[in-house]
DNA sequence: CAGGATCCGTCCGGATACTG
DNA sequence: CAGTATCCGGACGGATCCTG
């Protein structure tokens, strides 16, 4: 059974918030969900570099810390569909904020990360 | 010599932001930075649950990435401060944002772990 | 297609000791 | 105090196979 290190500090938003969303893959799942990508299969396509196996586990944590709710449509072949909860939907402009961040910061990382490259030929 | 799994999509503002603040500590340790705990020891104590080794990790990469700036005072015994530069700065709208949704989802998320860990009894 | 189980190499991170 | 190096157990994640 899995024992949690350091327990949830409730008093403390970044706590709360870290628990939920603190991995770098919740938020473009929640993204792309919110774009209207909602089955398991075309979030494994529609995301860059993430697998099968670690999508499963971030959507049943998601799931589980109720921002996302699952439907089963018992079809052949199944299909699966995974919605914003209301809870899901009130992140959603915190992730675009991130996202327009993200952009204003791209040229800038390039920058950096390229001459650091450079950096380590001398 | 580390080779990134997957490279950054600079077009993308998630990709981005996921590269430079990915991690569950970052948000927190630019917070108490911004709040005015500058030294390693003292982030140590502030921030509930991290260890000299992860945060000594975090602070370079942060540094790396052009949020923070280290200033080294060559005093006995050495004192060594980081300190947000303008890219840093410009993410504290975000932490906060992220603070107070954080405080907000609270109570639900308590309340849905709990009964998540009473149904581990049936 | 969804998703669980297994095998197995890799990496992360705690503990500790050492240097400046 | 700040930072690095080493040891080492445990968690993570890729590949693969199997079921409904």
């Amino acid at each position: 059974m899995y024992q949690r290190k350091i327990p949830i500090d409730y008093d403390c938003g970044l706590s709360v918030a870290m628990e939920v969303v603190g991995s770098k893959w919740k938020f473009c799942i929640l993204d792309e969900i919110s774009k209207g990508i909602k089955r398991p299969k075309d979030l494994v396509n529609a995301i860059n570099g993430i697998t099968k196996r670690v999508l499963q586990k971030q959507l049943r944590e998601l799931e589980l810390h109720g921002l996302l709710e699952k439907t089963i449509y018992t079809e052949i072949p199944l299909r699966v569909e995974y919605n914003l909860t209301v809870s899901g939907k009130s992140l959603l402009p915190l992730v675009s904020a991130i996202d327009q961040w993200g952009m204003g910061f791209s040229s800038r990382l390039k920058t950096i990360l390229e001459t650091e490259a450079t950096m380590n030929y001398l």
